[in-house]
Order: structure tokens, then sequence, then C-alpha cells
DNA sequence: GATGAATGAGTGTTCATTCAT
DNA sequence: AATGAATGAACACTCATTCAT
């Protein structure tokens, strides 16, 4: 589908006021208005509300492509690339905060039937290069081999939106007092933080 | 608030729906006709659609007073009261998965101004208790000393989460036909792998 | 009807409510609280919500009976009677405000069929008075004969009504800060120019 | 604001109702109905109920730009143009039933804040029309000094809404069966007996 | 005699969508 | 290709009244 600048507008309106509000808590008639266009354009680009926000996740998704792959090819131990991995799963989590909060949403929402394939097939593709990593790692007798590697982005991912969820919570307990503060806590502690939760899982001795 | 038979009933099937489809997507039309109820008896008895929800909350929030306070006191050692606490977090969530989806859609929301203080004081205080131990696990040289404890409940309750947020991905990669096979899963493997992750992390040696 | 306290309270809140906000603009419900009574009570009590507003009339229109009758046999000239009795319609109308702003609204009004034939009445018996001052009047050769003394009430109240209605222009126009100034311009000014002009129009030679 | 013919017949359909039920015994349903357009059409065209009435007044008051400026300069004398001016109060007033009805009770209303700014600004200009004409004629020594001009509309105004507001009551005294009896009493009857008040009172000597 | 609980009907307003142009 | 006008259906909520106690 060709995207023309009015619909990329509205795209990017909508995505933002479907995360902060919830997909029924919006109107199209907000959406037209924030996004400078008649109310029939929805419909008319679109076909429905509810085709719009299938559009606005295949639009988030083609542009989400991993760019994983390079780095299993690189030259690095995997301790290193399993903390690029969790960097950029946060990172691309974070910066697409808005989609996942959607899509999460209605994930959960037995009301729509959104097909959301794309977004489990990405899910899966970023599943296996975690595997391979994992099983470089174990043949290089750096990890354990009792590893449970679907269970690994669960962690990463849930323990990052958990923590966002909880924005106001944590940001008191951390005295981060700005959005930038909140962020660079983001970027530094909890990144490090769940790097080195997956390392000591995955080279853990005991038990 | 002393609540009847019918609000009770009121409060579950609302419960149960706004978990499902979003606050802003369920109407009281929907709760009165699964209810038994009249229309009017949600303003009657709770004021609005907002307040209705609003009970909901601390309804949920009033019988989760933890028990958790019982297995500091006990005589085991930390790495067992660990592996209670976590059990017991996975429990209480995924029992009272609808008003953890409610209240977590909610607080993303910017729509409504819903006081979620009574669970954001649960929130500090089972965190309190979590301190304890870890603290306890550290004076007895079990636990090693630079963990970040605030960051525990968003791995274990964020895992969670998203593992059952993703349910349908993770029933097809895991075999889980039944609903019964799919709580078994979190009841067993899901909360061992947390178990395993926390105590890899507090008795982790490298980095 | 026998009258016990508390109807006595329901009917001054309701009147003063019904003649403030229209009989539609208030509900039972602000009747009962203002009133400090159930919401039933009304309906126990006068039927329904119409009725209230019947019992409302008659109990006012009971307590209005006129004591005009002494003016008539008193030994003044009719000049002096007639200053008098526009004086009482003048006080006995801004003392009975509500309760005329209430029936000249559902006299207007189509809507309800409220027997206000008491009222018709009450003003019958007042126009026969002034036709018995008139014609004293006459016969002593003080007023002029060709006078239509049905036409003076609405003259004498309407003037009254129409300068109350438009309280905020007068009160602007002769500078009228308090409540107080507003009743004392009543009391004297515009009673004094109500006086003047009928006895003029009584008095007047030419045309 | 330019309205559609549809508009229009909204607005005086509308007029009607508010006119004979009061605004709050005017359901926008029944507007609907009797203008034969969807119930939407109301919130769409004009908002919202209030703003309804608003745009009902502005349209009259905007129909109602005095033609009374002509009088003045004509070349008659000030009680040939207080006569006309009377009657032109009268037509107008008559003419305008409905919206004065509607005001007058909205006035009174505690309830609502509408903007009757207009409304007042057209009785100030009338005012000045009137006292202009007033002191022409006390400058040429055919109307006495002491005269409250601000009074007068009050008694021509006033008498008029009275006898039309009590019209079951006068048509009853005056045996005037049909509304054009009543009609024809008003143009002339009535209208003879407020000029003569009027003329009466700026002429008047004693006293 | 008095009332808390309850209700069906109705309120004004907003919704996503359609249609003629 | 694009849009202003329009609409039926649905929305949350309030109404006056009833009724069992």
């Amino acid at each position: 589908m060709e995207l023309n600048d009015k619909q990329i507008e509205i795209l990017h309106v909508a995505e933002k006021l479907f995360a902060e509000e919830g997909f029924d808590g919006v109107s199209v008639r907000e959406i037209a208005k924030l996004a400078h266009i008649n109310i029939a354009m929805i419909s008319y680009y679109f076909g429905s509300k509810e085709k719009l926000l299938e559009s606005i996740v295949l639009h988030r998704i083609g542009g989400m492509g991993l760019r994983l792959e390079n780095l299993l090819n690189e030259d690095k131990d995997p301790i290193s690339k399993m903390d690029e991995i969790i960097k950029f799963y946060i990172i691309q989590v974070n910066a697409n905060k808005h989609i996942h909060q959607i899509i999460q949403n209605e994930i959960a929402n037995k009301k729509r039937e959104i097909n959301f394939e794309s977004f489990t097939e990405l899910k899966k593709n970023n599943l296996k290069l975690l595997e391979s990593i994992v099983k470089e790692g174990q043949e290089k007798g750096q990890f354990k081999t009792n590893i449970n590697v679907a269970l690994l982005p669960p962690m990463i991912i849930g323990s990052f939106l958990y923590f966002n969820m909880n924005k106001v919570l944590y940001a008191d307990l951390f005295g981060l007092k700005s959005e930038e503060d909140f962020e660079n806590y983001i970027k530094n502690e909890l990144t490090q933080h769940i790097q080195k939760t997956v390392k000591a899982l995955l080279t853990y001795e005991k038990y």
C-alpha cells in the first residue's frame, strides 16, 4: 500500500492518540482534527477506524525490520552479542513505545480481530536470533545448557514495559524528575540491570 | 462502602469486561445486560461508569492485602523465602489478572484521572518486604550486595504479564493446547524460570 | 387539605425553585434534597410533581385573600383609595413574586393543564373593587367617564413585572447597587410613578 | 453566522416550542420531529440545545433592528411621534411574542447563563429614542418636565405582556371569541389605551 | 405513615460512517 | 480525488414514579 504524506500524518497522529487513550477512547473526529484533515478522509483512505489501526501496525512493523542479523555475523563473543541484542530490544521497544502499547492492549482485547501475524512473525524471527546466539555461547562453553530461550524476551521486554507503565512510581522511587532523566535511566541502569540478569541466568551455576 | 450481592455481581461482570475490552470499549448497557440488572442501577449504585471502575479497583485491592508478612518471620533461608515470594507474586497477579490488565491500561491512559494510590501503596509495601529478604540474604552472605531490588518486581511481574499478553504465541511455541495447560505452564515452568533468574542475579558472581 | 410542617416546608422550597428555574427545570430530587426529605415523599404527599405545583398555587392564593374590601368602606376620597390600592397591588405582587412568576409561566405554558380558576377569581374580585372605586370617583366628578378599568391591572402589575424581570437593566440604569436599593426603588419611585400614571389617566382632560 | 433554510426552519420550530412549553419543557427530539430533521442535526448545526436557544435570540434580534429612527426625523409633533412609537412597540413585541416570552422566562431563570446583551442594547437604544422625543416635547412645552422616561417601556410593554399572558381572562371579560378578535383588540383598544395613558402622564397637570 | 430500593422511559450528546457532489 | 453535510445508532446519565416493607 502506497501512502501519501497526508496518510502518513494521519497514521502518526492516530498512533499517538491510540497509545495514549486506547482505541475506543479516541474518536475519528479527534484524529481528523489533530491531523488537520476532513473527518471523512479516515474512512476514505483506510476504509474504517479499525482498518486505520491495522494500517498503523503494518506501517510500523514494516519499518521495524530488524538489523539484528548483522550482530550474529560479527566477530564478537556471545556475551557481547547478548548485551547488544538486549540493548537493541530495549531501544527498539522504547522507540516504538506507542505501537507496543497499542498492540499489547489490542492483543488482550477480545473485541476486535486484528491481524497481528506480521508482528508475531517478527517476534519469532527475533527469537531465532536469540537462540542462535545462545547456542553459540553454549557451544563455546560460556553459557549453561538448560536455558529456555523463549522465556528471555518476556523477561527483557516485560521488565521494560512494566517499568514504563509504572513510570510515576519509578520516577518517584529513583528521583527521576524529567522525561530526560527517565529516558536516561532506561538507557543506562535498566538496560544494564537486564543485561546483568540475563548473563547471570545464562552463566548461572548452582541449583 | 458496604456492597450487596447485586453490587458485587456488577463489579465482577464489569471487571471481566473492562479487562477484556477496555474501559471505553464497554458500555454500561453491556454490563447491565450481563449482570442482569437495569441500566440505571449502575449510576444508582456507583454514581457513574468511572466511579464503577474505581469501585472495582478498591474492591479488588481491598481483598489483595498481602499475607506476605508471614514469609518474613518464618524460619527459612532467604533463598527459599525468595522462591516463595516470587511464587506468591505470580499466583497473585495471575489470580487478579483482570484487575491488573485494567489498571495497567488505565495507568497508561492519559484520559481518566483515577486514584490508584492504594495500588501504589501496595506495590511499595511489597517492595519493602522484598528488600528485607534481600538484606537478610546479604547479611547471611548468600546474596551479592549490588542488587537494585526495585527492579525485581518489573522483572517478575513484567515477565508474567508479557507472557500472558502473548498467550497465543507462547501456547503455540510450547504446544499448550488448553487453558489448563497454559495455567500449568505458568504455575510450573514460568514460575521456576523466574525463580531461577532471580536467584542467579542475586548470587551471580562475575561482572 | 390539611398540611403538616414538612409538607409546608416542601411547598416553600418547591415554590422558590419553580420560580427560579421553571417547573421543568427543577427535579423532584432537588426539591427533596433542599427540603431535607425523602424523594418518595413528594409523590406520597402530593401525588405527583404536577399536583405539587397545584398545591403550591392553592396554598399561596389561600393566603392571599385580599383585605382590599376595607379600603372601600373607609372614609377617604377616591384618589387616595386609588393610591392605596395601587400600593397594595404592588406590595402584594412583590411579596408573592415567586408564585406570580410561576403562574405567569404556567399560564403561558400549553403543556400542563393546571387549574388556576381560584387565581382568576381573585383577579376578577380585585377588578370589581377597582371598578367600584373608579365609579365612586366618577360619581364625585373627580374621574373621567371613559375609563376601561379592566386595563388598569395590566398597567399596574405589568409595569411592575416587566421592571422586575429586567432587574439587571434597571438596577444599572438607576444605579441600584443592592437588593435593598432595588426594593426601595420599587416601594418609592416605581409605585409613585404608577400611581401618578393612573391618576393622570383617570383625571386626564384632552383627547 | 449564515443560516440555511433547514436551520431557519429549526429556529422557528424551536422558538415556538420554547415559548409555549419553556426551554426545559421541550426535548430536542420534539423539535427534531416537528422540524422534520434528524435529532443529531441540532447538535450538528448549533452545538447544543442551549446554543440553539442563543441562536434563536440572535436571529430574532438581528431581524428586530428598529426602524424607529425614522420617526424622529419626521416632521410631526411629539405627541404624534409618541403615538407612533407606542404603536410600534406593541406591534413589534406582539409580532415577536414568542421570543419575548422566551427571553422573559430565561432572564428570570437562574439556571442558564445566556448572553442577552444584544437584547439589552436594543432596549437601551429604544430608550434613547424615547428620551429624545420626550425632550423634544418638553422643549416645545407640550410635555411636563418631571418625566421618568425609563419607566415608560415597563408600562407600555408590561401592560401588553400582562394582557397577553392573561389572554383567557381578558378574552372572557371583553367577549373576544377568536384569535382575530383578540389581535384586533390589541391593535385598537389596548394600543389606544396605552397611548392615552402615556399622553395623560406626559401632559398631566395636577399632583 | 414513611422510605430505601428500584425501574422503564426519557434526556442531550457523540459516534463512525455514508453519500451527493 | 476529495469533502461538507448528514444520519441512525449508540452513548452515559437522569427522570418521576412505584413498591415492598
